[in-house]
Order: structure tokens, then sequence, then C-alpha cells
DNA sequence: GTGTAAATTGGTATTTATACCTATACAAAG
DNA sequence: CTTTGTATAGGTATAAATACCAATTTACAC
């Protein structure tokens, strides 16, 4: 597993010198950023990771920053810090999926037992994520036809029935089937519904 | 479907009274109840349903009833409302899984809106729980070598292979497999590894 | 056009699973 | 003691899947 990182955006450069220094003490491999232009410029960070961004910034905001990151699909956990937040804006963030929200100033300790849980929790996300992209990937070697074959075979069909369903003969469901089983990897039946039912 | 039903926990008897009011007119199933004890006092209610729950009462808090239901296992969707509340009791009863968090003095159109929200959200937990429930009861009607053989099949073995690991003849592996398949009501092999995966 | 990948179909033999049936042994519950 | 449920085992016949083999057609890219 790579190094976890944690990724300060702030456009406070005080902050973020005092940020990365305490964190850097701890043993934290800490990034920063000025704003979140800038962190979005940067290649999409390794896992695991943490996001700590100030709400309030200038130009693009920590809460558009996130709305962002989750429209690429990125499950990376966010924790927000602010100056000036209310409870309005606290709750958006966490219904929008933040880990967690917290006020300036800042309690170093509590920051950084918060950044610890979602490294954590960011480790376990990733692996899960991985899992997927490997069931993705093999499914996604299949042909259109394998794919149609391999979907009626997860319903609970018989070969005779596939066939009949697609209107070609039993020996072609019983080809497409095998290719489908060794591009696969899998060994049985059972095999491909689990594969089948991770991916989505 | 049962009726949607909007149960809102208040001290406050003209909160409850004008709230249920609103409610009502509206066409909502709308109950009342004077303290988290109270509610807490009747039978659990059916889904779908959406808890509309004061922060700051008397007795028992909004927040540890919050914590007694999910420790009870309900996933019932909860609004917390408040008239003196702060950043961080809002994010803590959003990380324990509310579903919204608002200020008093209240938005009723802005309410309805999140209560439906959360009620058409609960029909979908509702349907998701129910079918998980039937899955463990099927299974659970199983004998423990009923399990057993049940458990080798999912992981791909064949009869013969779960025969030689169990030490039993495949003809009495072939009687467990049939009264599985009954029992579960399974019509393919692909159901039962269905049926096992959606169990846990 | 030529080549490649995909989809299609067939033969044969073997292995597995399924659908019926019956039957014995044992333990717990009535 | 009898009944019920469970686990065990077998017979027979059919249905289905698998493991090998080889072949034709089509579509798309180079």
């Amino acid at each position: 597993m790579a190094e976890p990182t944690v990724h300060v955006v702030d456009d406070d450069e005080a902050i973020r010198d005092s940020m990365t220094l305490y964190l850097k003490s701890m043993g934290l491999n800490a990034r920063t950023y000025a704003s979140a232009e800038e962190f979005l410029a940067v290649p999409e960070p390794a896992r695991p990771s943490c996001l700590v961004a100030d709400v309030r910034m200038p130009g693009m905001s920590g809460l558009e920053l996130q709305k962002l990151l989750r429209e690429r699909g990125s499950s990376m956990p966010i924790i927000f810090i602010t100056g000036h937040g209310d409870i309005v804006m606290a709750v958006d963030a966490m219904k929008e999926g933040a880990s967690d929200f917290l006020e300036k100033p800042l309690d170093n300790s509590l920051l950084l037992e918060r950044i610890l849980e979602n490294l954590e929790k960011d480790a376990d996300t990733q692996q899960k994520e991985h899992r997927q992209s490997d069931a993705g990937e093999h499914l996604a070697r299949l042909t259109a036809r394998e794919r149609e074959v391999m979907d009626l075979l997860v319903e609970g069909k018989l070969n005779k029935v596939i066939a009949a369903e697609l209107g070609i003969s039993v020996r072609t469901v019983e080809a497409h089937r095998a290719r489908v089983m060794e591009k696969l990897g899998a060994r049985s039946l059972s095999d491909i519904v689990r594969l089948a039912l991770s991916a989505r």
C-alpha cells in the first residue's frame, strides 16, 4: 500500500505551514495547495489520502471543489475547516459526503485524530474500489455477445433457454459460455455470479 | 405498501400542533410525541416513516434518541430541528446518520420537501431490508448439514467434491442439495449464490 | 484484398446434475 | 410407543454441461 498522504488546501499560508509542520512532526505525509484550482491541477493523488480543505477561499470554494471531485468519481474523504461557517453550510457539506466539518481555531490533536480515522477508512475504500474495478475490467474484456450470454447465465437460465432467447444453437451458447469462463478466470458458475454481482 | 407516516417528537406543544396541522393539510399522515420516551414507548412504527425530532428536550435528547434507535437497528430517517444548535452538534448528528438538520424558525415548505425526500428514500430502504430479512429467514430454515452443503455449493464445488469433503456419498449430497433448493425456493444455482450473498 | 476477431455450428465421449422412486438409522418430541 | 425430522444411501432414467476436436461466415481494420 502507498504512503498515506494528507492534502491541505487553504489560501492562508500561515495555516498551511503550521498544519504541515504539525502533521509532519506526527509522522504523516503532507502536501499543500494554495487553492482548489492548484489541487485540481496536479495528477490525482495516490490513495489512501485525506483532503483537508478550507470552505471559503478566493476562486473555487471548498464545497465546489468537493462537488467537482465527487462528479469526477473520486471518493477521497474530505475534512472541511472554516472560520465563518454556519449550520446550513456544514449540513450541506455532510450531505454531499464530507467526512467532517471543523471550526477554526483548530484543535490540532482533534484534527489529527479525524485525519487518521479517515486515512484508515480510505484504505478500506480503496481496497473495495480496487476489487470492483478488477471485476469491471474483466467484464470489459467480454464481447457483446459473450456479455449477453453471461447475463442470462447469471439469471440462472439453462444453455438451451439462453439459446432459444438469443435465437442461436445450444452449441454456440456453450462456446460463448466457455469463453466467458476462460476470460473471467472462473472455475464455476458461482464464480461468475459473484463476479457479476460485485461489479455493479 | 403501508401509508407513509411522519413522526414528530417535540416537547413544545405549539410546534407539534402547527406542524401536524400543516403536514395533514398537505395530505401526510402525522403522529406526535411530547418526548423521546413517549416515542419509544409505542410499538415500532410501520415503514415508510420519517422522524422529525427536536434536539433539545427535557429528558432524553434528540441525539440520544437517534443513538438508541440506531443501536436497536432501526434505519428510520431522522430530520433534526433545533432552536439553539451549533455546528458541532449538527455535524455529529449527520455523522451518526441523521438525514437533515434544520434550524428554527422552520420554513414549512422546506421541511415538507425534506420529509418527502426521506419518505421516498425510506421506501427504498424498507424494500431492501425486506429482501435481506427474507433471505435470512429462508437460510434459517436450513438444517446445519444443509447449510454446510449450501456453503460448499456456493463456493462452486461439485457434488462429488462436497461429498468427499464431508465424508458422505454423492447421493446424500444430492438429497441435501435438493432440499436446499426446495427450502429456499431457488430454481437454479445462481439463485442460491445470490441469496447467500444478499444475506450477509 | 488480406488478415483478424467474432459469431456461428457441428461431432463424440464423458462427466454431472436432476427427477423420480424407496429404505434404514437415530434422536427428539409428543 | 409412535411420530416427526434429519441424515444417510441406493436404483434408474433423463437432461444438461464439459472437454476435446474442426469448420464456415461476417464484419471491421489495415
